[in-house]
DNA sequence: TCATAATAGTAAGTAATCGTTACTAACGAT
DNA sequence: ATCGTTAGTAACGATTACTTACTATTATGA
């Protein structure tokens, strides 16, 4: 709790107008003092200085009602330039994103260094080669990456594939480029991305749970992104589910990863099948759309598990939603009753019937966009949360 | 968002001061200043206001520090009428608490009305009892009731014991005292007040789980309590711990609270003992307490169930502060030492490392103290959380 | 003992904010 | 052309916090 001076004042009621901008969008000045609360000459005060700010554009004018007619007011998408980095596990993509969280242009670089020093140098390299095409100011950096992360501090603790143990990213990033620089763990950011930029609306709690190579979640309770104090919210990769399950790597037996990543997935196909030699995760698909009955059964399985876990979350927040983000998402509607039948029968019925379960709607940019849309969060406060 | 106006300046600033003067006590105006960083006129015209409220006191003098002795000033603990509710499943209890959480004076109603409408008279009954005897000014009234409560319009959704559904508590009680009401289910305000009044110091997240004749859990992230959306955070009783377990009333098969609630402990130990007839869970910490082997084991298996289920808040929420509560706190490090064990079995050793498990230290008014913190957080911003 | 420095608290004046009132501009309806 | 309505602006007042300057008080040390 910080004490209130006349510039917080003005500052907060001016990203209230331009929230409120960016949500109505075409808007006059008195819609805005409408929906604010705000007097006229105090929105056309503020509204003054974010057009000197190039944060928001008249853009034509209203039919009149009766009236003078109305100067139509809107957020320049383009104002800022947002730079958004997904450090994933087989590739580093950086981005370009404007203030509606969509992807600008993108670079992408496959084959991942190993080790930790090389793979700072291509995060500076990314962005570097982002900021020369970018013309407009720089609003800030955001990144998501795997791995253990103090979101608070902006500090990586523990980041296996890219051998980063405590390094201080946000720091290093908002030194180099004199800009803000916000760090997140990429499950917590795609799920926060889907919470701002999603189609499935609504705004109850959310939870996005990742499968791919590796298995995370991201919760979303009231508007909030839970990090975990100081780190580790939705590490839900490596609680066991299992109780004599496979070693994992992480030290444990029968961790929710090892049971159902896309790797332990083919594992099961192929003890299905009987086959000796190792599956890809496309023949396992290819299997699954062929309707093989032993490749459903082990998606049953791994829906069951699923919904194990899910009914835990559910039963710790209370009902929400709960979706499923990764390549996961492509055996479809046989995984969702899976993992909804698995629900139904593990938590209280007056739980359950608050608790929806789908798929995530953003593609592989939800990392990026989940990362810009905290930047966009907490610098210019243009989503609404419980903490206002 | 709300705009901000001059009088939610000095509201704010007003309640920041309040919460320095209650968190510093006894402290100087010009210390004030320091600590809030407003000016010290701002300082004194702020307290001059608390002074009049009587909120504040001046309650005698610093020695000098090489110049004008100064002012010592404290919150007037009793200078406001709290009351608080907890209607358990065995009893009523109301009380009169001050602004440190306090029980000043408390009745207790045996034997529970099993009608919604008696049931609610005797709510009324309570307060007008409580009330009659209070000489400072109400500022409100906080219940804490088991079921699922939607804590943010007041209503009760879903209480069996008290045959309520759908009841708007907390409009029917702020409307008859004039004053504002807050209802919250009773292990989740257990848990605030085991954050805001407990012993275990510390501000990472807290999770509480209490276990009695019910068993439910309460977090708190980040300074904020989790009720859920719309309702039913931490309702852990009834999600299925066990593949192949008795069957709940709750319909479901399985149940946490089946299994190692009071009852369940007792029936445990009976089928231990090979008796014929049922035991009273006094007897069974008697046997406890003597040394019993199968009781011990019973402990144990108890203690892995509540790892299991704390392993996955933990996976969830990252490293937290994990508490016990209720009847169960009985078998002291015994249980402890099986729920840590469980613990660090079933999640990653980065996360288990960060989790500390324990006792609750508040007693049998913790669901009091809890629904009146969190009416002093609401009313008077008393205690710091992220959501500022 | 007395001057000096330091600290607490107060008083007066300034700067910034928002709100209210009153005004002008623009538009449709009659 | 006139009236009523709506959008936007200008001028003024109220509230707030801050800055500066002041008084009251106390320890320190010459």
């Amino acid at each position: 709790m910080k004490k209130i001076t006349p510039e917080r004042v003005r500052m907060q009621n001016t990203r209230l107008v331009l929230r409120t901008i960016y949500e109505h969008g075409p808007v006059s000045r008195a819609e805005v003092s409408r929906l604010t609360r705000l007097a006229r000459p105090t929105v056309s005060n503020v509204v003054a200085d974010l057009l000197a700010d190039g944060l928001v554009a008249e853009v034509g004018r209203a039919p009149s009602r009766g009236g003078k007619r109305a100067t139509w007011l809107s957020v320049v998408d383009k104002a800022r330039t947002v730079i958004g980095l997904d450090l994933g596990r087989e590739d580093f993509r950086g981005a370009v994103l404007d203030l509606r969280g969509r992807v600008v242009q993108s670079r992408t670089l496959s084959r991942v260094p190993s080790d930790g020093a090389t793979a700072l140098q291509r995060v500076y390299g990314l962005v570097d080669d982002l900021l020369a095409h970018a013309d407009h100011p720089l609003l800030g950096i955001a990144i998501g990456t795997p791995g253990l992360v103090d979101a608070d501090q902006g500090i990586v603790r523990q980041a296996v594939n890219l051998d980063w143990r405590d390094v201080p990213l946000g720091d290093l990033l908002s030194e180099r480029y004199a800009a803000p620089a916000y760090v997140t763990n990429d499950a917590q950011a795609a799920a926060f991305g889907e919470y701002i930029f999603g189609n499935s609306q609504g705004n109850g709690d959310l939870v996005v749970i990742s499968v791919g190579w590796g298995v995370g979640a991201g919760v979303v309770v009231r508007g909030q992104l839970l990090t975990g104090n100081p780190y580790g919210a939705g590490e839900i990769g490596h609680v066991r589910v299992v109780e004599d399950g496979v070693r994992c790597q992480c030290g444990q037996v029968g961790c929710l990863e090892t049971e159902i990543n896309t790797r332990a997935i083919a594992r099961k196909v192929r003890n299905e099948l009987g086959a000796s030699e190792s599956l890809t995760f496309a023949e396992v698909r290819e299997l699954f759309d062929a309707g093989h009955k032993g490749v459903h059964k082990v998606i049953h399985e791994v829906g069951d598990l699923i919904g194990m876990v899910a009914a835990m979350i559910t039963s710790i927040l209370g009902g929400c939603r709960v979706l499923l983000a990764g390549r996961i998402t492509c055996f479809g509607d046989e995984l969702l009753n899976a993992v909804r039948h698995s629900i139904s029968q593990r938590v209280m019925p007056a739980l359950a019937e608050q608790t929806t379960v789908g798929f995530s709607t953003l593609g592989s940019d939800s990392v990026l966009q989940g990362a810009a849309a905290l930047l966009l969060h907490h610098e210019l406060s243009l989503f609404s949360s419980s903490a206002e």
